[in-house]
DNA sequence: TACAAATGTAAATTAATAATTTACATATAT
DNA sequence: ATATATGTAAATTATTAATTTACATTTGTA
């Protein structure tokens, strides 16, 4: 079983915010959400949707591409563990 | 201006359904949801969720990555189109 | 030290999206 | 001709995202 995926908040939280040596409301101003939106996300706890992805994206100057992906990313791990069940009464059709 | 990237019903419309030779209502069986939901899917108007990817992803056998993906890039050029207003006002910090 | 601004969290509410269910009109195969 | 499948639409329910309000703590600075 390989781990988890990183959160996009963790590399907000330990490598972006700290390179742009802004603080969190400072940040959320920027990007225009509420800084309780943006705890969350540092939290790992609220997703980046793909306005986030934008707003993120816009703000480092590298695009939403790679927010939008890791949260992607995250959010196929946690689905594919609530649905094992699901899952498995699928078929998988081979192509001919 | 490029063009609006291909929606994951397209390539299930298009390409996968008629390859696996199975009714829409038979994959929806298989997949697990509603046909009226995977109708939607096909006709562009719902989106590729991923727990939907999953599904598809079971269904076909190459997991679901492609189709997460694709969604997201649709979902990222919908919501840039929606925000550009927005994205506008947000600040880009050039890296030191 | 006092006080103002910033910080971190939590809960309540509102807004947006996803999905099912019900319904109905049309088409297709036996 | 009749049962099964198809395609769409609308109403409803469930889930998720986001804001707002609130409050306790911390930090800088006059």
């Amino acid at each position: 079983m390989a781990r988890a995926p990183t959160h996009p908040g963790a590399i907000l939280r330990e490598d972006v915010l700290p390179a742009l040596g802004i603080s969190v409301s400072q940040a959320a101003r920027d990007l225009g959400i509420s800084r309780q939106m943006l705890h969350r996300i540092l939290a790992e706890e609220a997703s980046v949707t793909p306005a986030l992805a934008l707003r993120i994206g816009k703000l480092c100057g590298n695009g939403p591409n790679l927010w939008a992906n890791m949260q992607t990313a995250c959010d196929l791990w946690q689905k594919k563990g609530e649905m094992e069940r699901e899952l498995r009464d699928i078929p998988t059709y081979v192509a001919v």
